[in-house]
RNA sequence: GCGAUCGUAGCUCAGUCGGUUAGAGCGCUGGUUUGUGGUACCAGAGGUCGCGGGUUCGAACCCCGUCGAUCGCCCCA
């Protein structure tokens, strides 16, 4: 027992329920990226560590202690990816992507922090990303929050998240905010709790958004960013809060909300919920108009959010295993052999899904697979291999009637029927198999 | 990196003041005249009680360490 491999802290193994909420949270991404074309984009899962001490910025949490850094067998220092940003610039950069124009992208996969685990935080996790670069207008920002938004509606989680949105002005108003914002603080210094008077010297930006009570009445007083924008940032700010009230998304406005590197601009927001615990950021992104020059590139405007799929997957509910279509219940080898053509006819005929179910008693047979929610039971005996026929069992009605061999596609029509009418919600009008292949058979005619 | 709580069968858990061969439910495997499920019954497999050390005549239970999980801080998706 003490033998038994154990995973990788801060690692996740899924099946079943677990398993099938994650990849319809992909699915639904993948989806929705197409409605808002989003095309794919497939990057390494490990870069030059550079390319992430670099763009995140080198006093960053994540660059200084949280990074999965390692030296390759050339002796090259090479990190697993972060996050899904850098990676999508450094490969902007390096292959002449300005080319093609605006681009609008989409990844998902895992991403890799040395962190301690929590509820909705692990070491290997997994991100949507959107990115647009190239997107240098305000509507942009409006188009990638609706493709957010209409993730979250897609899911069915958007009534347990709200939309938080800020703005950090273009890098004049930035740099007045941040420079008030830095006297003011040190002002206060003694009513700031241990960890902000840390953040002073780190990220002051950071102390806006502490947990911290007395932090908390700091920043009330605190300048707010509006005093410092620049016609054109505050210009830039009313058109996209335009922009996303005429898209018709709610949003609620929190001057605490920040980012804290320099290559941020204008937009930055958060989809929050409190359904969590403490880690209630489920979708978040922002305007980066800095980071592709700052990494080497030529000036683009982007703008981006990545979310969370484990904390996606926990919010999403309603979300099962799908059961196969048939299940197969032959009572011998021989029927097995048969059975199984039969099978593999319906799987390449009409995208039928199937199982087996061979061992046992006929009643371990049965059971199985009724459990594996099979909407139809085809059982193969003796007396079906003389007649050319199996016994077909609805497996919600109880009702069996026998099919000859070369009816088979019937169960196929039958499948795909049920199907649709599932689809629309219709599935309780669907009738019997046994009534609606008499139906059926005597059309046919 | 810091703090709190918790680790007993595959899963959820019980296990009295430290006292013989550590239990239940579910699940799993096989069976109940060798052909019928969703609601029967019988049997079986499966645990060095997370790991290591200590105290004791004796430890699942007490102590120390360690690993892991959970929740919070920090940080963030």
């Amino acid at each position: 027992m003490s033998k038994k491999p154990a995973a990788i802290r801060g690692t996740n193994d899924f099946v079943k329920d677990e398993a099938a909420r994650f990849d319809h949270v992909v699915d639904t991404f993948r989806r929705v990226a197409r409605q808002f074309n989003f095309r794919p984009v497939h990057i390494p899962v490990f870069e030059q560590t550079s390319v992430f001490a670099r763009s995140l910025g080198e006093t960053t949490d994540v660059v200084s202690k949280e990074m999965y850094t390692f030296e390759d067998r050339s002796g090259d220092s090479v990190t697993l990816r972060p996050e899904f940003t850098a990676g999508i610039a450094r490969a902007y950069i390096s292959n002449g992507w300005q080319q093609h124009g605006l681009m609008k992208l989409s990844a998902w996969g895992p991403c890799f922090r040395y962190e301690r685990p929590q509820k909705g935080r692990f070491r290997q996790f997994h991100q949507l990303d959107a990115e647009m670069l190239g997107a240098g207008e305000p509507m942009h920002d409006v188009e990638l929050l609706a493709f957010g938004q209409q993730l979250l509606e897609d899911l069915g989680v958007a009534g347990n998240v709200s939309l938080q949105l800020n703005t950090l002005g273009d890098p004049d108003s930035r740099a007045a905010w941040q420079a008030a914002l830095l006297a003011y603080f040190r002002r206060h210094e003694d009513a700031l709790s241990a960890d902000s008077r840390e953040r002073l010297e780190r990220n002051p930006l950071r102390i806006l958004d502490s947990k911290d009570e007395g932090d908390r009445r700091v920043v009330a007083e605190a300048p707010i960013i509006d005093e410092f924008l620049t016609d054109d940032a505050k210009g830039w700010f009313d058109r996209v809060q335009g922009g996303l009230s005429v898209a018709r998304i709610d949003f609620e406005r929190n001057m605490r909300l920040v980012r804290g590197l320099d290559y941020y601009r204008h937009t930055a927001f958060e989809f929050v919920t409190d359904a969590l615990g403490a880690q209630g950021t489920v979708l978040a992104g922002g305007r980066y108009d800095g980071l592709v020059e700052a990494m080497g590139g030529a000036p683009t405007p982007a703008i981006g959010w990545a979310a969370g799929i484990e904390r996606l997957a926990m919010l999403v509910d309603g979300v099962n295993e799908d059961p196969i279509d048939v299940a197969l219940v032959p009572m011998n080898e021989a029927a097995e052999h048969v059975g199984l053509s039969l099978l593999n006819a319906l799987r390449s005929g009409g995208g039928v899904s199937g199982e087996t179910f061979a061992r046992g008693n006929m009643k371990k047979r049965m059971q199985r697979a009724d459990a594996s929610g099979a909407a139809l039971a085809l059982v193969i005996g003796e007396s079906e291999l003389q007649k050319k026929a199996v016994q077909v069992k609805d497996m919600s009605e109880g009702d069996q009637t026998s099919v000859a061999f070369g009816d088979l596609g019937f169960i196929g029509g039958y499948l795909a029927e049920r199907r649709l009418r599932v689809m629309e919600g219709e599935g309780e009008s669907m009738p019997a198999f046994s009534a609606w292949f008499a139906a059926n058979k005597v059309r046919s005619k």
